[in-house]
RNA sequence: GCCCGAGUGGCGGAAUUGGUAGACGCAAGGGACUUAAAAUCCCUCGCGGGAAACCGCGUGCCGGUUCGAGUCCGGCCUCGGGCACCA
């Protein structure tokens, strides 16, 4: 044994040995318990940075203890590898996103074998190889199959200038990124997943997400955003059209003043006669910052009053929810009241807050609370709850509205009009119209001749070997659809995937059934990933884990039995980022300092689900306290090789008092770091646990006797506890005292409660409450000993001399509190 | 604007969930070893007073409940995060 703790010569060393022995290899076996742990796979940018050493060494450490905990454990590790960046690179550096991906992803597999992690690689997934995206393809045609994939007209952010579309983040404040133009909004006819027809059953099941913060099924509720309401109809007075509005304050419904249409409204275009001044509104549609509108020159009629009131066309109106127009009551409504505001329209009060009272005119502003109804007709004086379901029985009774439930949450739009992304399988034929691929023709492949100029839209328009194909249906002249699918489809089912092997024969038949693999795998039981992914991944996958459930292939709806969100890494009080200069480079850190100490530093930091702060200076403590286990063990290697039974406990009664102190130390700790684990993943203060053993180890010099046993069992308990969280130390020290290989298979130890326990007590003294005092005890006393102890005691009786005692409080081996006045 | 979350030493963070505030680590100061430095080891380390024993104060602010509050309740302040014209 080396006597420096040198890392470059640890790491490698067991690497080589875990992958020759392919040691974490996942068998399938029905009889074992199983424990699916995850952390969300990287998109393959080129090379991994301090987010991924954290989230991956939080997820390593889950699964190294849960296979020392005798579970059979799934622990794979994959690659989000379509996606923009690739076709970008292409562009600007005339690579193929497919040449340029895959060196990605053989650089950073490498990093994170340095790592240590234990992954399962004869699992890996990649979702730019065929051999998965055809199973985006698969469940594509099955979704369109069960009409919940659909094709409608949506716009785009275009660029008019590239003749491309933008995604969101590529437009910066309306203006192209490349190329600064100024982006419009392009419609398109583009493909839509239909995860609106599970909006209810996701939103009732985040009540059963219990394993998840509440934080995330908080934001997924806002996100599917489920409201109830009213629909009503109002006639356009001088014709026979109606307006239907939704609204979710039918209460409210005789204080409407005025109608708003949404630009893209049908009858926007119907009833304004100045086409220029619509054109105006439109191109204001869905601006934040103010809200314009302009009259139709045309009324409708309130069904409940029959009163006439304007119609505008409105940009602060959506199109997407609801039916794209609304009644406005400026006075319980802040956004009519602005807009009554400005375009002088009447506000009437029809909401008072204590009955019968209104507020001053003119209102300051809108009174959006409950309250008691005025001004309206026979409804006058119900309070507003009662008042919504009353008028809304009304007006569905004389065939006038209906209730209705409506959701924030809209349908998917999957359609890129990108290269590097799943191909989506149908063809357009003009005999026939659009015809899905048939299963025996999947997967579509990816065309190579292509071109990457970033102009005039999808490179795959300029593919004629992919664009020209024969319609399955009549064998006729087709033409394939260029648009490919959003990345958010690959990582919607990726956990299934890894449910069988890379390279599995079976696999075909496999994902079209119900197998035993995905039967027992799934669902994932530890789930690990930012906080970013908190609604559309999540959703995403929640949605796609029901998809599949319908088809037949699993028996669970929830994905994810449990998720952690871990925090981001924070250097000099912002997110580590280029533009800030604040990156810490995992190469350079696994090269100073090794892998063991970068995943101690960022697991010790902060617990898991809080930010963690960067500290150079915390990264040598962590080298540090490896050094010190390392300096144990070497100094007293003739001890720990000594033929001495593993896992005997020494003799208690021959123990020196240092000695019994680190034999107690020993089973404390394996009680708290355990607990720390299972409870809520808080490796910091099991770290700290560990530390404080080790200081205890430290301070039992050239031990004897019995004592050597109790250092043994301390030092190999501390490697045990130690191994998921610094795979390779503890790997080598566990062999240099003498144990075969490998430590990363040998059993979570257990602790005494009777080893653990203090022989003596500190019991704290309280006079009213303050801290008058601190005795020494001996464990176990009863209630009235204690208070008999704290009342005898010499100091406490200077604080109540004189005064009369009042109460004792007996906080069992704890406190005693005298009340005295 | 609405909805969450968090405020504890010079810093990152602990605190058995109502019972010793500041574990563990970092930084800082002092000492040992060394010709010297690095490394390592030992000691001190919330603030104020005191030579010391000890005393007072102290978990963003104000109030409340309680024998006892970092922890519970009410009201404010500040900072993060999410949603953002969803009718």
């Amino acid at each position: 044994m080396e006597e420096r703790y040198d890392p470059k010569k640890v790491e490698p060393k067991w690497q080589t040995l875990w992958a020759e022995k392919n040691l974490y290899k996942t068998r399938f076996d029905e009889t074992l318990k199983k424990f699916y742990c995850l952390e969300m796979f990287p998109y393959p940018s080129g090379k991994i940075h301090m987010g991924h050493v954290r989230n991956y060494a939080i997820g390593d450490v889950i699964a190294r203890y849960r296979r020392m905990q005798g579970c059979n454990v799934l622990h794979p590790m994959g690659w989000d590898s379509f996606g923009m960046p690739a076709e970008n690179a292409a562009i600007k550096h005339g690579v193929h996103p497919s040449k340029w991906t895959y060196e990605n992803i053989s650089y950073m597999k490498s990093q994170l074998n340095k790592l240590g992690l234990s992954y399962d690689w004869d699992r890996e997934v990649t979702t730019c190889s065929p051999d998965y995206y055809r199973w985006n393809q698969w469940f594509f045609i099955k979704m369109l199959e069960r009409d919940l994939a659909y094709r409608k007209s949506s716009y785009v952010n275009w660029c008019p200038s590239c003749e491309t579309v933008l995604a969101n983040e590529q437009v910066i404040d309306t203006k192209c990124w490349r190329c600064d133009s100024v982006v419009i909004q392009k419609e398109l006819f583009q493909w839509f997943l239909r995860i609106t027809r599970y909006a209810d059953e996701l939103l009732d099941a985040c009540g059963r997400l219990t394993g998840w913060p509440e934080k995330v099924v908080l934001m997924q509720k806002n996100w599917i955003g489920k409201s109830f309401g009213v629909e009503v109809d109002f006639r356009v007075d001088g014709s026979g059209e109606n307006i239907r509005i939704f609204t979710t304050r039918p209460d409210t419904l005789f204080g409407a003043t005025f109608i708003c249409l949404s630009p893209p409204h049908p009858l926007s275009q119907q009833l304004v006669q100045d086409k220029a001044g619509l054109e105006k509104i439109t191109a204001q549609y869905g601006k934040a910052d103010e809200k314009i509108g302009l009259f139709t020159g045309r009324y409708c009629v309130n069904p409940v009053n029959g009163e006439k009131i304007p119609i505008y066309v409105a940009n602060f109106v959506l199109m997407e929810y609801g039916t794209g127009a609304i009644m406005s009551v400026p006075a319980h409504d802040q956004r009519d009241f602005d807009f009554a505001a400005k375009y002088g329209l009447p506000i009437r009060q029809v909401i008072a807050p204590e009955s019968g009272q209104t507020q001053g005119s003119p209102l300051q502003e809108a009174y959006e609370e409950e309250g008691a109804l005025v001004n309206s007709g026979d409804f006058t004086g119900t309070d507003s709850a009662a008042a919504r379901e009353k008028i809304a029985l009304y007006l569905e009774n004389k065939g006038l509205g209906k209730k209705v439930v409506n959701y924030k949450l809209r349908d998917w739009g999957i359609s890129r009009q990108r290269y590097w992304g799943t191909p989506i399988p149908v063809v357009y034929c003009d005999g026939c119209g659009i015809v899905a691929v048939p299963e025996k023709d999947l997967p579509v492949i990816l065309p190579e001749d292509v071109k990457f100029t970033g102009k005039g839209g999808s490179p795959l328009l300029d593919s004629p070997s992919f664009l020209e194909t024969a319609c399955p249906a009549c064998g006729g002249k087709a033409r394939r659809e260029t648009d490919t699918m959003d990345t958010f489809v690959d990582s919607s089912w990726y956990f299934v995937r890894y449910c069988f092997e890379k390279n599995d024969p079976g696999v075909g038949s496999k994902m079209r059934t119900m197998s035993p693999e995905l039967r027992y795998w799934m669902p994932v039981d530890q789930y690990i990933g930012g906080v970013e992914h908190a609604v559309l991944h999540l959703l995403y996958s929640r949605f796609f884990t029901r998809v599949l459930r319908d088809l037949g292939l699993t028996e669970c709806d929830e994905p994810f039995l449990n998720l952690l969100t871990q925090g981001m890494v924070i250097k000099d009080g912002s997110k580590m980022s280029k533009s800030k200069g604040n990156v810490v480079d995992p190469d350079y850190l696994i090269d100073r300092y090794g892998s063991d100490t970068s995943r101690l530093f960022s697991l010790f930091a902060a617990p898991p689900e809080k930010d963690l702060d960067w500290s150079d200076k915390g990264v040598e403590g962590a080298y540090r306290f490896l050094s010190r286990v390392w300096n144990v063990v070497f100094r007293n290697l003739d001890v720990l090789r000594a033929a001495v039974p593993a896992g005997r406990n020494p003799d208690v009664s021959a123990l020196s008092e240092a000695g019994r102190g680190v034999l107690r130390k020993t089973h404390q700790t394996i009680k708290k770091v355990t607990s720390d684990i299972e409870k809520e993943y808080h490796f910091n203060t099991a770290i700290a646990a560990l530390m404080e053993l080790v200081n205890e180890v430290t301070g039992l010099e050239n031990p004897a006797g019995e004592d050597r046993i109790a250092l043994k069992a301390a030092v190999e308990s501390t490697l045990l506890l130690l191994a998921p969280f610094t795979p390779h130390i503890a790997e080598e020290l566990w062999e240099a005292i003498g144990n075969p290989p490998f430590i990363a298979a040998r059993a979570w130890p257990g602790w005494d409660e009777e080893l653990a326990r203090e022989d003596e007590i500190e019991l704290v003294v309280q006079v009213n409450g303050k801290l008058r005092g601190k005795l020494m005890v001996a464990f176990g006393l009863s209630d009235e000993e204690l208070k008999k102890r704290a009342l005898d005691d010499e100091k406490t009786a200077e604080w109540i001399s004189g005064k009369s005692i009042r109460k004792v409080i007996v906080v069992k081996g704890r406190l005693v509190n005298i009340v005295v006045g």
